[in-house]
DNA sequence: ACCGCCGTTGACAGCGTTGTCAATTACTGA
DNA sequence: TCAGTAATTGACAACGCTGTCAACGGCGGT
């Protein structure tokens, strides 16, 4: 594997000066720059990335840090991770964190020094429910590296944080269900301890305030994002008296099990009963009948954290300033599981 | 950070000795290894990855190369995967290699130099497609690193190859269909470069013959994988004038595909029309019926690439004779999209 | 008592790159 | 023309670790 000298010989200069050229630093004339370039395509040069990192301090890599649970919601952001990193010359790491809720500060801490210590990244992911995790908040000060944090989020201070407006969209799409005339709209919660889960509740009361509809606690079912519980939730509000005619779950999977509940109690869908869920994952297109949803724009947040990252790693921004953490934009997806409300 | 010479300084020793010690080598005495480990863990060292990575050519990473389009199935690979790579200290990084089939040997190759150069992994992690390409097959025999494929794969050779016996499996799931009466089984195959394709519609021509039942040509419909051609491969089985009575899709999300189409033509399912499909992805419960299905153990397959790469690559293993690529154990998940044959 | 061996331990070099700084060359203005 | 400054280039060290090899000391055999 040809190395910088090898370069450097072919080119008759230092290897100080293939350096410049590589890395595009100045003070390398232009004639020189050409004939180093095509000494490295020549041999076929590579730069080690591990002795660049052991030298320089940087990684050239990125950490993508998830929940022990994968989901496709973390998938799909991944996806845009790896995606920018390719395009830019970074590696992406991922790893694992089992539950933190139940570990100590000193553990969590020592969980991410190893992490730390072991890859050095450039810049760290962080996906829900890490991302709104607030003890990390503190534990991550204590490392130099910029975090970007993918999701729902309230904390207050100017880190990368690359998310939808969740309550709007969740309003939104509320809206929409009210507009086709439901008014007993349940919901179906998520984790509890996940910002989405409240900012997306918001959006829901939001649009009932609005449209001056009363909230029925009744219609409000527990659940934790997965099949199971959007199962239980709809078993529960399908054996209300007065059942509602339209069912608003938190994220996809769950809305997947109220659709099942309602298939098993033969319940028309959209005829009798119109479902949404949130997410846009790609379980939403596949469901009986297709489900109107929100779609976020998962593979932009993974590109956008990752690139967010390399230029604060890379020092083009000097701040971040100049990256306000707008709002990306979201989509309400009309598909089939939604329709006018039964009259009775 | 801490490094290997303050915990030498604290221990009063050299740090070639804390090296050997942290290493588990050789030539060290118990009572100086207690007091290494004890300063080690006083300072809170880590290695760094990068200097080791360096000097002793190990990276201690694991890179696992996945085609563009991710799925849940390359998912749950990757997740044990990384499981394992956490266990045993290792990084796990991600990339992904777009479609090779109209990729010119050189520049395949010119792919995996940068790749390998990058990152310098330990072991190298291919899935479906990647894993039963037969170029990559010569290409990777430039770098010296082991190479583990996941997947239905027929290479001859001693190669670290983790799998299910898929045409046995097809098989007893069609044989499954053929208990409960069906004799108009059809079938949708995936992309006809993969192995699976091959493998699963070889089971289901086994299962056929078993039971004396001639192969209908007609029955038999081509697909990619995807949900919108297990779609359209539904629509084309219904128009015909003789229907089938079963189908087995080649993989989950085509029989989600198929069973969209029976509900858009009110085909009861499973009462009028059975549907079986593959792998056992997270979206097979999730649908409407839950779908019978084959379970691929994808986590274990991830977890056992991976020990079976840090083993090579640790030499722990002397070469693979030990290592006899056996079959992995798959389970036929029987849920409520199959019934019997209806009579007519 | 001496030799030679083995089990321990450490000094030192070097992995392939980039940072520092000094040396060299080119260029400016008087 | 020449000093003074700026641009260019390279020599060398260093990042933190492991591989090599030499030094040391204890021990058994003669």
């Amino acid at each position: 594997m040809a190395r910088m000298i090898d370069v450097a010989n072919r080119a008759g200069v230092s290897i100080k000066t293939v350096s410049r050229v590589l890395n595009n630093e100045p003070h390398v004339k232009e004639s020189l720059r050409d004939k180093v370039r095509t000494a490295a395509a020549e041999v076929g040069y590579v730069p080690s990335t591990t002795a660049r990192a052991l030298r320089s301090r940087r990684s050239y890599a990125i950490h993508l840090v998830s929940h022990s649970h994968r989901s496709a919601y973390v998938n799909a952001i991944q996806f845009g991770a790896v995606q920018t990193c390719q395009q830019r010359g970074y590696q992406l790491m991922v790893s694992l964190m089992e539950d933190l809720r139940d570990m100590p500060e000193a553990d969590l801490i020592a969980r991410f020094e190893r992490l730390m210590a072991a890859s050095k990244p450039d810049g760290l992911i962080l996906v829900p429910p890490l991302s709104n995790d607030e003890r990390l908040y503190g534990v991550l000060e204590r490392f130099d590296v910029p975090v970007a944090r993918v999701g729902p989020n309230n904390l207050p201070d100017a880190r990368i944080i690359v998310k939808i407006n969740e309550r709007e969209a969740a309003r939104e799409l509320t809206e929409h269900l009210i507009s086709l005339g439901h008014t007993r709209i349940a919901f179906v919660r998520g984790k509890e301890d996940q910002n989405a889960t409240h900012e997306r509740f918001a959006g829901y009361r939001d649009a009932l305030d609005g449209a001056g509809i009363a909230l029925d606690e009744a219609l409000v079912q527990p659940g934790d994002f997965n099949f199971p519980t959007g199962l239980e939730a709809g078993d529960a509000l399908f054996a209300l008296a007065n059942r509602p005619t339209a069912v608003f779950a938190a994220n996809d999977d769950m809305a997947a099990g109220v659709l099942m509940s309602a298939h098993r109690l033969r319940i028309d869908v959209p005829d009798d009963l119109s479902v949404v869920g949130f997410d846009d994952s790609e379980i939403a297109e596949k469901m009986w009948p297709a489900l109107t949803t929100v779609r976020q724009p998962l593979l932009t947040m993974g590109n956008e954290a990752t690139r967010q990252l390399i230029d604060a790693a890379t020092n083009q921004l000097p701040g971040m300033q100049d990256v306000p953490n707008e709002y990306l934009d979201y989509e309400i997806i009309h598909r089939d599981s939604t329709g006018p409300a039964p009259r009775n």
